[in-house]
DNA sequence: CAAATTTCAGTTCCACTGAGATGG
DNA sequence: CCCATCTCAGTGAAACTGAAATTT
């Protein structure tokens, strides 16, 4: 009875925007430990397969992540022999951060884990819709 | 060069979602405090000026604040007397919040300070589309 | 010299937990 | 005794800032 959110918050975008948004962070933080792991080592490990062995610095540029977190996000996965950290003979400022088989191996496990949450996440709505509701998002974010 | 989003990542909807909602909470943040506000003093604000007098512990169940939030918000407002706090006779426990005339003028300056954020947030969309959107996070949520 | 990279230490914001005190 | 409320203190994740050290 207590519970009713007031209409000037309810039906405002940016307020279905920060609900679904805590739902769904939500959802993956859960889901990611219990496999272990947490989205910023999602993100480098995407990262890192997708581009290949980078520097630190430019995987905070591709992931959106702070240089410091990279750094403890790094250490994390190289103790767990997920990545391998070796300095860059060719620009010794520079970190050469490299996926490991048994990085690649955790990443596909993750993205099964994440595409899990995407579908448990958007269960109430059709494909059709789903479909929109990206390219509406997307528009937003200008692309 | 070193900015492309891993497809990975940027092709699922948890991210985009969170993309948005960083962006808006972003807008939102800058523009309530050029205001001279944050967004917990609107929400509860807003809830105060729909609900009427409420106790601290409802405000919370409200506006899906914290507790431990809601009492350092409400202490922010009753400084700078945009709520008066009083204890209630009926149920000592309680603490029955309300909100002044002062206030209820700043809740009307930041609700239009808000229609602005959508507005701008949303700029890129129809008003059709608009309503699609709403339409669709509304479901994700349940209702 | 300026610029980029890595790292550490510390801050801020948000959501939350634990516990004590008061009262129903 | 149990439960609700208010409050304070503190935790933890995420995003960020400042500054130092190294190298280009």
């Amino acid at each position: 009875m207590d519970d009713e959110t007031p209409v000037l918050l309810r039906d405002k975008p940016t307020w279905l925007i920060s609900q679904v948004a805590t739902h769904a962070h939500r959802l993956m933080t859960e889901r990611l430990a219990a496999a272990g792991a947490r989205g910023y080592h999602f993100r480098l490990l995407a990262a890192l397969a997708e581009f290949g062995p980078s520097s630190q610095a430019s995987l905070g540029r591709r992931t959106g992540m702070d240089r410091s977190d990279v750094v403890a996000a790094i250490n994390d996965l190289a103790r767990r022999d997920l990545v391998r950290r070796t300095s860059d003979p060719a620009d010794r400022r520079r970190n050469v951060v490299t996926i490991t088989e048994k990085g690649a191996a955790h990443l596909e496990q993750l993205d099964s884990v994440l595409a899990g949450v995407q579908d448990e996440l958007l269960a109430p709505l059709s494909p059709a819709e789903r479909a929109q509701l990206t390219g509406l998002l997307g528009r937003i974010l200008g692309r």
